[in-house]
RNA sequence: UGCCCAGUAGCUCAGCGGUAGAGCAGUUGACUGUUAAUCAAUUGGUCGUAGGUUCGAUCCCUACCUGGGCAGCCA
């Protein structure tokens, strides 16, 4: 039994072959006066196989009939060198059998379709050389994730996806209920009354798996999470969803410092591993999607990420000499305006922002001691990539007992709430830090796709979750 | 959630007060070691939905729906 080779084997292959089974779809057809050129692609890679079809087969013209672009076929023949220029090998067939039949109303065409067009059809699009390449490179990337922090030691850990914890400041949650939303139940000041509910309680999905990380890294030094985030966010941009993957690390005796350093080093293994394994696909982005995209990455690894406290960003923006649609003071958000202008105009490379104030930023996040002008600051960091803006946000977490408790409060949060979290820092309590960074950014980064809506297999985005 | 843009053939779009057009796809034929093949012919549309203005609306107005962009929220 002949087994099947893979058209990226077969494009590779060091000599030519007697006998090769290759099973894939075609994406066109071109007749000649005796014999039919088709082009089979199986997902492999970017490149089809050119398959000669003779007319000495039998049942040339009806199996020809049939070989339409999308329909499915398994050829066996030989592997030769091709007679055209335009790749090393071509399949000569000698058994052609057509598998499913695709009739006109197959929606992709051989020439190009726009991209909300493609969305439409999410379940098909895959089979096109763009989503086919994006989603190789999405799919390496998440085994060069993992690579990097095993070979850090970083130990994988699967914080649940359905909770009670709310990592606040992360955005607003889907809730999880068996309730019946026709009959709630009702609580004596008329509340709906979570304690019938299936857990007992209010549950939601995830929106950060930080707090659950935070406990394992509290006992095994160094772990990440890498897994499915939602936010009930309505959000219509190009860069948010609503169910999306999300890398987070969390490490032990970690400071901000060292945290900034690991983000800068994940991030550029992720794109040096993309180089290395993906670089067709990333030719035909650099071609097809973003003409600049190559020198960027490139650019990117080359050079150290710069470094710019949160006070020094708003002096240079102070002092940029621009207009801004939103005035820039110090204690203020930075707009997208102001992150863009740091890292595309300012640095012109990936930029990390540290030392938020205290007053933008989560209970959990380390106060620093306050400035001469009695500044208060949290060790918080942003990674600010240009084109997409914030890929990564983290920070040193507060390990101090009575600090932690103090931001509680201030930020008007209930302690019985968090009580096991409070726990770590009253056990045995250590320095730790980590980072989250949006999976699907860091392909839009990669691969230079615009819209988030193109790096997820089945975008879930407000109002739309078809499939 | 706010502001903006767009919905016309299967796809990409043009038309814009007088009743609908192109390219591609499909179909038919020709030609050819082609590779987004080429050439010729041809099929295909209650112009997003509902109201309104008008002698007359795809075109102007209003609302809604859908898609997209930007902002906010963040990753």
């Amino acid at each position: 039994m002949l087994t099947r080779t893979l058209v990226k084997d077969a494009h590779n292959a060091p000599a030519a072959a007697d006998a090769i089974l290759l099973q894939g779809w075609i994406r066109t057809r071109r007749d000649a006066k005796t014999f039919s050129f088709v082009e089979l692609n199986d997902g492999s890679c970017l490149k089809g196989m050119q398959v000669i079809v003779n007319d000495s087969l039998p049942d040339y013209a009806e199996l020809m009939r049939r070989s339409t672009t999308g329909a499915s076929v398994s050829v066996r023949g030989k592997l030769v060198p091709s007679q055209g220029a335009g790749q090393k090998w071509e399949v000569v067939a000698e058994k052609y059998a057509v598998l499913g039949e695709a009739d006109a109303s197959y929606p992709l065409q051989k020439k190009g379709h726009s991209l909300e067009f493609l969305r439409e059809i999410a379940h098909l699009r895959p089979r096109t050389n763009l989503f086919g390449a994006v989603f190789r490179v999405r799919s390496r990337m998440a085994y060069a994730i993992h690579q990097f922090f095993q070979e850090r030691d970083f130990l994988y850990v699967h914080t649940p996806i359905i909770t009670a914890s709310d990592c606040e400041g992360a955005g607003e949650m889907f809730g999880v209920s068996t309730l019946d939303p026709l009959n709630l139940p009702r609580d004596a000041e008329g509340n709906i009354d979570y304690a019938q509910d299936f857990f007992g309680k209010k549950t939601s999905l995830t929106v950060s798996g930080q707090l659950e990380g935070e406990t394992f890294a509290c006992a095994l030094s160094s772990i990440y999470t890498f897994g499915p985030t939602f936010r009930a966010e309505n959000s219509h941009t190009s860069r948010h969803a609503s169910e999306f993957w999300m890398v987070e690390p969390e490490a032990a005796f970690l400071d901000l410092e060292g945290d900034m350093q690991l983000a800068e080093d994940f991030v550029k293994h992720l794109i040096r591993d993309a180089r290395e394994h993906c670089a067709a696909d990333l030719e035909f982005f650099g071609k097809f999607v973003d003409k600049e995209l190559s020198a960027r990455l490139d650019f990117v690894l080359e050079r150290p990420f710069q470094r710019c406290s949160y006070t020094e960003a708003i002096d240079i923006l102070q002092a940029a000499g621009k207009k801004w649609e939103k005035n820039v003071a110090w204690g203020d958000n930075l707009q997208s305006e102001h992150e863009r202008y740091l890292s595309e105009e300012h640095f012109k490379c990936p930029v990390t922002v540290y030392n938020y104030p205290r007053s933008l930023k989560p209970f959990y996040m380390k106060v620093n001691a306050p400035d001469a002008a009695g500044r208060e600051t949290v060790r918080a960091m942003d990674l600010l990539v240009p084109g997409i803006g914030e890929i990564i946000g983290g920070s040193q977490r507060e390990e101090n007992l009575e600090v932690l408790r103090e931001n509680m409060r201030h930020h008007n949060l209930n302690e019985q709430d968090y009580s096991w979290y409070v726990d770590l820092r009253r056990y045995g309590s250590v320095p730790h830090a980590g980072f989250g960074l949006g999976f699907e950014r860091m392909l839009m980064f990669v691969t230079g796709v615009a819209n988030i809506r193109d790096v997820i297999p089945f975008a879930r985005t407000p109002g739309n979750a078809a499939f």
